[in-house]
DNA sequence: TTTTTTAAGTGTATAAAATACATTTAAAAG
DNA sequence: CTTTTAAATGTATTTTATACACTTAAAAAA
């Protein structure tokens, strides 16, 4: 069967803005890729590729960024599409972005080598291909939204982790100063959190009890109607 | 220049949930399309069309509805990109999707003729074309955000309208009472509708208030930090 | 002309949520 | 045992959200 004969066919890529958060750096950081080929060969961008015929948006987004990260599963969602008609100098390309969030320590063994990818904090990002700049500014701004309202944040930070580092986080994300009690208030009342005994001991002579994100709870409490909310003051 | 060889291309579609508000009626409708082509001919889709060449897919967004609103301008926004790859049994084809919020008599004179388009009740859809029904669940889902913190309403409105019209209009996409005493008190206090010295008197004996929404204003307000904020109760 | 009918318009008291803010505690180092 | 450092904690105040019922305007009917 071959339809809709006469219509152009384009390119189509996956673009993905990975995301990671560096408790040491209190930095939101993200992974650029020197670029191996035309046009723009060994300037700054975001992990992409083409979109193959037997594959979804979906799964090309996967794809890409097992390659980065060997992930199979890992927090994707679709943010934009970029279809301008100069977009790519190369080409006429249609271009679906996708944001990831992952462990700053989820780097495949190739990643380093064979791609050059390298973490670059938010706040001094080089200039990126095309228009890689508008792509990642997007993806931030859905970010600093879905945070306030979704559980994100712990896919950024490791298993256990303290609520200083939680905090330090959204303060990495907006880059302002949040009250400490009424941060630890709101996001202990929401009971999604289960205190571990134990301490994380590197930064401090006191030590910070370490917390864990209860999914199964925040899903149960999901389908009684409860929101996430973490509105950052 | 031919770069990027060896890479796949793709049927790209634009796909256009045409959103507007039935004030007699209370109704929030969506434009039906009766397909014209194979595969589904004369089944019920959401207008669309193939992104040209030569065309972005804003501009190929913006044919389609010129074609049925004859509209050159109109609030429209990208909402998600569907790619699946059986999601159209005729061939593998990509399709970003835009909302569109007009005015219900803005329909061109083709649009009912010759693309035999018709308003639906977004209570009483058919069954729709491929994944047209979930482009629809999103895009209504996303609307039911957006209206929230965007003054996006008054585009379903006309100039003139009453507050009690602008409530109705809420209740219609919640399918739930709102209370009229804090509606009014919280988008009045938004200070961003002008009260005009008019009543619309069709449906009561008292008559209703005409108000305007104060674009110019609104952007300044915003610009100084004001958020625009509607949460229904 | 008075009365009835109908939907528009209005205010206040209470509850809940957000915010501002300073001291104490634990533990290691000196 | 004193000092140092970061973690942990509670309350009062302000702001925002919510619940709730009567009055008013105007036409229609008596």
């Amino acid at each position: 069967m071959k339809l809709y004969k006469g219509s152009h066919k384009h390119l189509v890529a996956v673009d993905c803005i990975i995301f990671a958060y560096d408790i040491a750096e209190k930095e939101i950081k993200l992974l650029l890729i020197k670029r191996s080929i035309e046009p723009a060969k060994g300037k700054w961008s975001v992990a992409g590729g083409f979109v193959q015929d037997d594959e979804s948006l979906d799964a090309a987004a996967s794809r890409v960024l097992k390659r980065l990260t060997g992930l199979d599963h890992m927090h994707l969602s679709q943010s934009s599409t970029y279809g301008s008609l100069n977009r790519d100098p190369g080409a006429r390309v249609i271009s679906v972005s996708y944001s990831a969030l992952i462990k700053i320590q989820d780097l495949s063994p190739d990643a380093a080598g064979l791609y050059h990818a390298h973490w670059r904090s938010i706040l001094k990002l080089p200039e990126l291909i095309f228009d890689h700049g508008t792509m990642v500014a997007d993806a931030l701004e859905n970010l600093r939204e879905q945070i306030k309202r979704k559980p994100v944040g712990f896919e950024l930070l490791p298993e256990k982790f303290t609520l200083v580092q939680l905090q330090d986080l959204y303060e990495a994300l907006y880059q302002r100063p949040v009250d400490k009690r009424n941060f630890r208030k709101k996001i202990l009342a929401m009971n999604i959190l289960e205190k571990l005994d134990e301490k994380e001991k590197e930064t401090s002579r006191k030590g910070a009890w370490y917390y864990r994100f209860i999914r199964e709870r925040y899903q149960v409490l999901t389908r009684n109607g409860f929101y996430f909310n973490l509105d950052v003051n």
